[in-house]
DNA sequence: TGACACATACCGACCAATTGGTATGTTTCG
DNA sequence: CGAAACATACCAATTGGTCGGTATGTGTCA
């Protein structure tokens, strides 16, 4: 067998090396399958021997790393965060250079990133808190911080618009962010229900003309051949974060 | 005992009569209890125990009226599009004379709506489409249909504002009904997951704003007075239709 | 009018399967 | 070694659903 020839790392680098060592452990497979199942399935329809199959481990490893299925559900949502989060930072909106541009530039990359399956487009935290919100209040407040993180990395750009073209009285950052979140969790719910994600592309041209009309920039529609560009390199980026498992062709 | 002198009812007139009677019947209880639990808890999350308790029948009588859980949410959810379609007949924004106001109307009376606990504003369709989308499609399609019929409310208004003050290429009285559904339930996912409903209000306001922005009216605020003014009558009309079971004040 | 057939509404005991969770190992690795 | 990471076997409780039964009509025919 081969030794290790490198230094013995500290016990925290050990720690995280193992969590994020690319022959995951039953931890990180859980929390991948957790992510996956749960937002085609639902929280309470999953089971918690249905995730141990789906990541191939057993019951006891499950209850060694989570106390609970609640806990599980918890650090599903937090692991949600953080891979949205890279996704997110790594996206191509950030390079305009004029704040309302990024703030269109994200609409756009959400529109965009509407495609392939609907539970591979839909948000983890809104699914999880509609059904747990009145009996996992943990799971909730999870799913909250997970919402209004991101909507946080939009309102930097959203108060420098606000500060160079005005607003109408009571238009904040703040609330034109979460304001965002909102089209977006309406946008999948409808895409859910009509099994067709048409309106919740059309929702956010909406909501991007609102942002258009209420800073008063003739701003042109998005621009789809720059983003048409950016799709190979931005999909291969996302299917190495989002969705790496194995299992995509197991449901025949 | 009291014999009863009316001219036998032919068989149809029976049954409707059974049905609508004011001393419930097992279904009648059941599907009250349906909607308001399972917008509390979810589907899955809802046992059909814990619905027999609810509407103090037995399991019996639930397998008589309905051949599945699965059958019970389809009623469910089609005994909740009735229940909202006579809120919203009953609703006072009908009485503008101009269509657009009519639309307004609309908004603000859907944000007076947001009150009491969360699960009482919140909307049985968009929860249950979230949860079940993947794995009862009549369900999912039934909450289609309750949400698209809301919005179909809302469409000749939309097309008389459309074809009187123009709109931007491609937005038409059905996109625009199905945003406003859209952001609906996008603040009712918000709202449950912050557990405050603030952000739902806000989100209706800036919805509101678009309408204004897009038809070119510096349309006033929403008359808060007015809407005031409607409330008592109002909140008795949907206590009668809407909250009318006994058990509010059952948990502890 | 009364007797009989039939239907609906409902009851409650029971069932196999599944649920979240535990107790007791065994393996791996620094 | 010793602790963390896993596996196996098991459990009481709950799950959706079944089944035989009863109570109360309702329509029909003599």
């Amino acid at each position: 067998m081969p030794a290790n020839p490198v230094p013995l790392p500290s016990p925290r680098k050990l720690r995280s090396r193992a969590v994020s060592a690319r022959v995951p452990n039953a931890r990180t497979k859980l929390l991948d399958a957790a992510m996956r199942i749960i937002r085609e399935q639902g929280y309470a329809a999953t089971s918690v021997d249905e995730l141990c199959a789906a990541a191939g481990v057993t019951k006891g490893a499950f209850f060694h790393h989570f106390a609970s299925k609640e806990a599980l559900g918890v650090a599903a949502v937090d692991h949600w965060s953080a891979t949205t989060a890279r996704i997110f930072e790594g996206a191509p909106y950030h390079d305009h250079s004029d704040p309302l541009s990024r703030v269109l530039g994200y609409l756009d990359f959400r529109a965009w990133l509407i495609g392939g399956t609907t539970a591979q487009f839909t948000c983890l935290a809104g699914t999880m808190a509609q059904e747990v919100f009145a009996s996992h209040p943990a799971i909730r407040t999870a799913c909250y911080t997970s919402i209004a993180g991101n909507a946080a990395t939009l309102e930097a750009d959203l108060a420098a618009a606000i500060a160079r073209d005005g607003a109408p009285e009571g238009v904040t950052e703040h609330g034109l962010a979460m304001h965002i979140q909102c089209v977006l969790q309406g946008a999948f719910v409808i895409a859910k229900a009509k099994d067709d994600p048409g309106f919740a592309v059309e929702s956010l041209l909406h909501l991007r003309r609102y942002f258009t009309l209420l800073f008063g920039r003739e701003t042109s529609e998005p621009d789809l051949a720059e983003i048409a560009a950016q799709n190979a390199a931005m999909r291969s980026h996302l299917e190495n974060l989002f969705w790496t498992d194995q299992s995509q062709g197991e449901k025949q």
